[in-house]
RNA sequence: GCCUAGGUGGUGGAACUGGUAGACACGCAGGACUUAAAAUCCUGUUCCCGUUAAGGGAGUGCGGGUUCGAUUCCCGCCCUAGGUACCA
C-alpha cells in the first residue's frame, strides 16, 4: 500500500484522544518543561493556514523535549470573552455563550486535525464560570491589596489598616492616588465607616477614580487606547469621544521599575523587550518648580536639571490648568484664539505638524527658581497635557525645540557649556563645563546634578524624580460578555461580595445593548441585586482580565479550592518557552506580568516572571491571486481574461480570483467557469498555452479570496505535510506570504520516507542486518542538525536536512531497521502520524515514542574520509588537498614545498603562513 | 525623527562563532519508463563571455575600511517591514 495519509492520520488522531496519550502527569522525578501557546479566541471565521504556525512550532519543542525525558505541559484553551461574540448576540439575539461554543467545536476540530500533543484535559476557557470564579477572586486579591514601597511589594490592606490605626498616615510610603489625606490615628478612627472606605480606595491595586476615557456612544462602552484608531473606533469605525467616568482602574504603575527590571532577567526578543521597555517610558530627572507672584508656582519636569540656568521661557500645554489665570488681558484674545485651533486639530494633525513652530505668550512671567529673574510664559501645542506635569521649562541652547522655538519668536538663547556649539542647532552634550551658571559654572555634569538638587531641595522648589509614561490601567468595560465584577454598593462604596459566594455568575439580559439610561448592559438584569437590595458593579471586566493569569490555571485546571494549588505552582513555577504574536507586546504581555508580581507578592507563588523565554512566530500574510478582465471600447468588462505576460497589450483591470483554483500561479479555467455565474463563458488568452495569475502580499481575508483553510490542505496532502510544509516556509520569526507553490516538495518527501520501507508491493519491508558506515553516518547527521536547529528554533532549516537525509538512504537503498528507528524519533516532532504508524510497524507499542530515548550523536561517524579538500592560496580557491596532508602544521610545510602539484600554485613562491580551521590547513600565504 | 529586524538566483530560502556563496525545495528545460496520463526516476538550471566544451570574468542593496580571506566584522548611505512618537 502507497503512503495514505487520510488513513493513517485519522487513526492515529482517534487513538490517542482515546487514549489520552498526551495527557501530563501530575508529578513525576522527570524535570518539568512548560510551552504554552497564547490561546486563540475563537472567532467564527475559524481557522486559517496561517494561525497554527505558532502552534506546531511549539507543538514541535513540546514533542522534542519529551523525547530528550522532561516532563511537559502543552496545554491549550481558548480566551472565550470578546467582543464579536457580542456582537453577533446584538445583531441576532443568540446568547454570546452559544455563539461562543459553536465556534471553540470548530476550533477543536481544526486544531485536532493538524495533530497536537495537547493535554486537552487541562482546557480553559475564559468564559467558563469555573474559570472565571478565579479571575474574579484575584480581582479581590486586588482590591484587597496596596503597594508598601518600602518593603517594595503588595501586601494586604489590612497592614494598611494596622498603620493608619496606629500612625495615621504619617510614615506611609505607598502607591497610591495623588489626593490622599494627612491624618493621625485619632482622626482615622473618628472617620465614618464610609470616609476610610473612602480613604482606602486611593491605596487599592484595584481602585475605582473618575477618569478620562475614550467613549464610543455607537457601541456603548469604554474602549482602550488600542482600540481607537484615528479617533474612530477599530470596530465598526464609530466616532469616540473623551468623558470622565467613574472607571476600575488597576494600579500597574506601581510595579513600573520592577516592570522595568524584571526585562533583564527573562529571554525575550530584543524588539519586544524594547517595545516594553518604551511603553513604560522611565526618565529619570527632577520636577522644578518656577514661582509665580504673588503665590504658586509652575512645576515643571526636566531630565536635564543641570541646563537650569540656560532656561530663557517656560511653555505650558494648552490646556493646562493655569493658562486660564495667567493669561494678561492684552494676550487674552490671542491665547483663546489659539487654545480653539489646537482643539480642533487632531492628533492626526498635530502629529503631522512638527514642522510648523506655533505658540503665544500669555503675558505673564515666573520666577527662575535660583536666579529669581523673569522667565516668560508660553503655551504651545508641541507640551502635553498628559504627560509629566503639561508643562516645561525652554532651554533653546540644549533642546532643539526650544531652539526652533526661540529662534521662530526671537527668544534669548543661552549658551551654558564651554563646549557647546549652538550657531546652527542646539547642542545637548554633557561633556565640558558649565558657564552663565550660577554657582554651578566651573562644573562637570556629574558634579552639577546633585548640587542643583540639593539646592533646589534645600529652596523647597525642586526635588529629584522619576517619570513615567505609563497609565494605570482601565479595568472596567460597559459590555455584556465579560466578567462580571464582584462588587457591590454600599453607599456609593463599592464592597467585595464573600469568597464563598464566588463565581458571581452573568447575568441573563433581555438585549445586549446598553440600557435606556445608559447604563452597561448588565443594568437590563431582573432583580439582580447583591442580598436583593444592593446595586451590583454593572461594567465587566476587559478582555485582558481572563488572559493575565491562564497558565496557572493549566497547572490545576479542575482545582476547585483554589486557582492553582500550591503544590502545582511549585512544580511547574513559570513557563519555560511562551509562543505568540508581537501584538501583545503591550497588552497581554504587560498586565500578564503585573498580575504575576502582584499574586507574588501576595505568596501565592515564588516565580517574578511568568514567562522566562518567549519566541514571536511571524504573522503569515495572503498571497492573492489576480486575473486580468479585458474591457471594451466604453471601458465595460468583456468575458475575455488575459494572461499575466500579455496584460499590457490590452485594456483590462485587475480581479481578485479565489486563490483556490490556482496553481502555481497557474489558473484551472474549468474551475473558474463555476467561481462565479457571470464567468460561465469566460474565455481565455493564454501564453504557452496556461492562463498565468498575477499575484500580491496582502492580509489574509475573506474578500480577497486569498484564505486558505488548514483543513483543505490537509484534505490534499495530510497534517504531516502541513506541519513540515509551514516550517519550511521560513524562519519562524519572520513573516511571510503563505504559498502553497513548494508544498509538493514536501509530500514528495513523505512518500520517498514510506517506500523507502516498503517493497514495490507495498508491504512494510526492513533489513535486519547491520547498517553500513555511510548509512549512519546519513543518520547521524539529521540527529544533530535537528538536535540544533530545536534547540536554536530554526525549524525550517531541519526540514532541508530530512529530506537531504532521506535522499542519502534512497540512494543506498537502506532500509535497516536501526536508521529507521532511531529515524523515527528524530521526526516525531515534525511528523507525528507517519512516524508513529511506521513506529508500530516496527513492532513497538503504539503510542509510547514519547516515552523513547532520543538517539544520542555520536560524532565518530562524520568524521570525514580520505577524500580532498579545498585550500586556497592567498585567498583564492586555487585547488584541493588529499586529506593525507592533514597532518600537524610543520609535517604540512614539509609536504607542501616537496609536492609537485602544490609547488605548480605556488609558482615557487616561499610559504609565509599557513591558516589552520579546526585543524586543518584552509589557506596558504605565499 | 527614534528603536528593532531585514535587503542573497525566476521564487521560498541556506551558509551555526569570517573559510569553496546559492544547501534544500519550488518552478523551468531536457530525458527515461508508459499506448497515454498520473506517479516515479535521471540530467541541467546565479549572471555574462565562450559553438556543446575546456576555460575565464562578475556577483550577497550602494560606497568605503579591516583581513591571506567578508553575505558575516567596522564606518557612511539607500531601501523595506514592524513598533513608537513634539515624552521635556
Amino acid at each position: 500500500m502507497d503512503y495514505n495519509h487520510r488513513s493513517i492520520e485519522q487513526k492515529w488522531q482517534k487513538f490517542w484522544a482515546e487514549n489520552q496519550t498526551f495527557k501530563t502527569a501530575e508529578s513525576t522525578d522527570k524535570p518539568k518543561y512548560y510551552v504554552l501557546d497564547m490561546f486563540p479566541y475563537p472567532s467564527g471565521a475559524g481557522l486559517h493556514v496561517g494561525h497554527p504556525l505558532g502552534y506546531i512550532a511549539s507543538d514541535i519543542f513540546s514533542r522534542y523535549k519529551r523525547l530528550k525525558g522532561f516532563n511537559v505541559l502543552h496545554p491549550m484553551g481558548y480566551d472565550s470573552f470578546g467582543l464579536p461574540a457580542e456582537q453577533y448576540a446584538i445583531q441576532t439575539g443568540q446568547h454570546p455563550a452559544i455563539t461562543t461554543e459553536v465556534n471553540i467545536n470548530r476550533y477543536r476540530e481544526q486544531l485536532d486535525n493538524i495533530g497536537f500533543s495537547y493535554d486537552w484535559s487541562r482546557e480553559v476557557r475564559t468564559s467558563n464560570p469555573d474559570y472565571y470564579r478565579w479571575t474574579q477572586w484575584i480581582f479581590m486579591q486586588l482590591f484587597n491589596s496596596w503597594y508598601n514601597k518600602d518593603a517594595d511589594k503588595a501586601e494586604s490592606i489590612d497592614t494598611l489598616i494596622d498603620k493608619f490605626n496606629s500612625f495615621g498616615s504619617q510614615g506611609i510610603n505607598a502607591e497610591s492616588d495623588e489626593d490622599v489625606s494627612v491624618f493621625f490615628a485619632a482622626d482615622w478612627k473618628a472617620f465614618s465607616e464610609e470616609e476610610q472606605q473612602r480613604e482606602l480606595l486611593k491605596y487599592r491595586l484595584a481602585y475605582l477614580r473618575e477618569s478620562t476615557v475614550n467613549w464610543c456612544a455607537a457601541l456603548g462602552t469604554v474602549l482602550a487606547n488600542d482600540e481607537v484608531i484615528n479617533g474612530v473606533s477599530e470596530r465598526g469605525g464609530y466616532p469616540v469621544e473623551q468623558k470622565k467616568m467613574m472607571q476600575w482602574s488597576m494600579r500597574i504603575t506601581a510595579y513600573a521599575d520592577r516592570l522595568l527590571s524584571g526585562l533583564d532577567s527573562v529571554d525575550w526578543p530584543e524588539p519586544l523587550v524594547e517595545m516594553q521597555r518604551n511603553w513604560i517610558g522611565k526618565s529619570i530627572g527632577a520636577s522644578v518648580i518656577f514661582p509665580l507672584t504673588p503665590k504658586g508656582g509652575i512645576e515643571v519636569f526636566t531630565t536635564r536639571v543641570d541646563t537650569l540656568f540656560g532656561v530663557s521661557f517656560v511653555v505650558l500645554a494648552p490646556e493646562h490648568e493655569l493658562v486660564e489665570a495667567l493669561t494678561t488681558d492684552e494676550q487674552r484674545a490671542a491665547v483663546e484664539s489659539y487654545i480653539e485651533k489646537t482643539a480642533k486639530k487632531s492628533e492626526l494633525d498635530r502629529m503631522a505638524d512638527t514642522k510648523t513652530v506655533s505658540g503665544v505668550f500669555t503675558g505673564s512671567y515666573a520666577k527662575h527658581p535660583i536666579t529669581g529673574d523673569d522667565v516668560q510664559i508660553w503655551i504651545a501645542d508641541y507640551v502635553l497635557a498628559g504627560y509629566g506635569t503639561g508643562a516645561v521649562m525652554a532651554v533653546p541652547s540644549g533642546d532643539q525645540r526650544d531652539y526652533v522655538f526661540a529662534k521662530h519668536f526671537n527668544l534669548p538663547i543661552i549658551p551654558i557649556s564651554d563646549s557647546q556649539n549652538i550657531e546652527e542647532q542646539a547642542d545637548p552634550n554633557k561633556d565640558g563645563k558649565y558657564i552663565n551658571s550660577d554657582f554651578i559654572n566651573g562644573m562637570t555634569y556629574k558634579e552639577a546634578v546633585p548640587a542643583l538638587v540639593a539646592k533646589l531641595e534645600e529652596l523647597k522648589l525642586g526635588k529629584a524624580k522619576v517619570n513615567f509614561r505609563m497609565r494605570d490601567a482601565i479595568f472596567g468595560r460597559q459590555r455584556y460578555w465579560g466578567e462580571p465584577v464582584p462588587v457591590y454598593f454600599k453607599s456609593g462604596i463599592p464592597y467585595l461580595i464573600k469568597e464563598e459566594e464566588l463565581p458571581l455568575l452573568l447575568p441573563e439580559v433581555d438585549k445586549y445593548l446598553p440600557t435606556e439610561t445608559g447604563e452597561p448592559p448588565l443594568g437590563r438584569a431582573e432583580g439582580w441585586k447583591y442580598q436583593d437590595q444592593y446595586e451590583y458593579e454593572l461594567s465587566t471586566m476587559p478582555g485582558w482580565a481572563g488572559s493575565s493569569w491562564y497558565w496557572f490555571r493549566y497547572m490545576d485546571s479542575q482545582n476547585q479550592d483554589i486557582f492553582a494549588s500550591k503544590e502545582a505552582v511549585d512544580y511547574w513555577k513559570a513557563v519555560d518557552l511562551y509562543i505568540g504574536g508581537s501584538e501583545h507586546a503591550t497588552g497581554h504581555l504587560l498586565y500578564s506580568r503585573f498580575w504575576n508580581k502582584v499574586l507574588k507578592d501576595l505568596g501565592f507563588h515564588q516565580e517574578e516572571e511568568p514567562f522566562k523565554k518567549l519566541i514571536n512566530q511571524g504573522m503569515i500574510q495572503g498571497r492573492s491571486n489576480f486575473v486580468y478582465r479585458v474591457l471594451d471600447d466604453e471601458g465595460k468588462g468583456t468575458n475575455q481574461f488575459v494572461s499575466l505576460g500579455l496584460k499590457d497589450q490590452y485594456n483590462c483591470i485587475p480581479l481578485h480570483v479565489d486563490v483556490n483554483i490556482v496553481y502555481n500561479d497557474v489558473l484551472d479555467t474549468e474551475k473558474f467557469k463555476t467561481f462565479r455565474p457571470d464567468f460561465a463563458d469566460a474565455e481565455f488568452i493564454l501564453e504557452n498555452g496556461k492562463y498565468i495569475c498575477g499575484t500580491e502580499v496582502e492580509k489574509m481575508s475573506k474578500s480577497k479570496f486569498n484564505v486558505v483553510n488548514p483543513d483543505d490542505i490537509i484534505e490534499t496532502y495530510g497534517a504531516d505535510t502541513l506541519r513540515l510544509y509551514e516550517m519550511f516556509l521560513g524562519p519562524l520569526e519572520q513573516a511571510k506570504p503563505w504559498n502553497t507553490n513548494g508544498i509538493e516538495g514536501v509530500y514528495k518527501f513523505l512518500r520517498k520516507v514510506w517506500r523507502l520501507f516498503h517493497d514495490a508491493e507495498g508491504n512494510f519491508n526492513v533489513s535486519e542486518e547491520e547498517p553500513t558506515k555511510a548509512e549512519y553516518k546519513a543518520l547521524h547527521k539529521i540527529i544533530k542538525k535537528v538536535e540544533d536547529d530545536i534547540e536554536r528554533f530554526s525549524f525550517n532549516t531541519s526540514v532541508s536536512a530530512f529530506m537531504i537525509c532521506v535522499n542519502e538512504l534512497t540512494e543506498l537503498r537502506c532500509n535497516k531497521r536501526q536508521i529507521l528507528q532511531d529515524l523515527i524519533i528524530v521526526l516525531e516532532p515534525y511528523a507525528p502520524h507517519i512516524t508513529e504508524e511506521l513506529w508500530t510497524l516496527l513492532g513497538n507499542e503504539a503510542g509510547a515514542i514519547s516515552y523513547a530515548t532520543y538517539p544520542i550523536f555520536n560524532p565518530e561517524y562524520l568524521v570525514e574520509s580520505e577524500f580532498a579538500y579545498p585550500v586556497s592560496i592567498n585567498g583564492k580557491m586555487k585547488m584541493n588537498l588529499p586529506l593525507a596532508l592533514d597532518l600537524d602544521a610543520k609535517a604540512v610545510e614539509e609536504i607542501v614545498i616537496g609536492n609537485t602539484d602544490v609547488q605548480r600554485y605556488l609558482d615557487g613562491k616561499a610559504v609565509k603562513k599557513l591558516i589552520f580551521v579546526k585543524g586543518k590547513i584552509i589557506n596558504i600565504v605565499v
